[in-house]
DNA sequence: GACAAGTACTACGCGATCCGATATATCGCG
DNA sequence: CGCGATATATCGGATCGCGTAGTACTTGTC
């Protein structure tokens, strides 16, 4: 894994946003799917969601707490923490680049 | 496509990295693959340039000029930038959400 | 109390993508 | 000449995205 968007891969859209949900607390499926939402402005299905999260607790980045009713939290672990937060460094890191060569040339 | 980050589909991540090479100012695919790799830190083989050069072809953000010599250089079109800049613009208030989210909970 | 709507998760599968491996050809240099 | 760098193309396995459908319980409302 020579990637420079870290322990993620490729395909790492929904892993992010997910991180990012659970960043605000614990939360379950259904409350990670509207929070998504709301805050990305692209909904995400159960399709998506649930293999996302059994890929992200199986790489150690989040964990299952005790379930309450049918509910099944997930909270982030250490590393999910430090991982997103180097990640979303590089992320901006790259934004950066990005919009500062465009600027820097309006040809 | 009913997708928050435009018709890049998900993160794309070397779409990203090729238009922001592609920012600069015209490239060929081995001069994006050094540039990526000199900027992003992660190298990209040819099988990952190539499939992606000939997705955005295909979608129009990028387009090929006259080959010179054994070089096939690439710019980028204006809906190549007026896409960029949207989906970096998006990223960065993505990666500011992130940010602010583990900062106001240091738990 | 019936029926719709919301909550919460599981399962399945097609299609797209990633990317390493491989092939081919040219060029410059010691 | 041989070797590494330049330059592009293609194939195929593995992974992932995500839509769809299904199950089941709860809540609201007429």
């Amino acid at each position: 894994m020579t990637n420079a968007l870290g322990e993620l891969g490729r395909f790492a859209e929904p892993a992010m946003y997910i991180l990012v949900s659970l960043a605000d607390g614990p939360k379950h499926g259904y409350a990670i799917m509207t929070d998504v939402e709301a805050f990305s402005g692209a909904p995400m299905g159960p399709g998506t969601l649930y293999g996302a999260l059994a890929r992200l607790e199986r790489r150690g980045l989040i964990e299952a707490l005790e379930p309450e009713d049918r509910r099944r939290p997930y909270r982030l672990t250490t590393l999910g923490e430090t991982t997103l937060q180097a990640q979303l460094m590089q992320l901006n890191s790259f934004v950066r680049t990005g919009l500062g060569r465009l600027d820097r040339k309006p040809s």
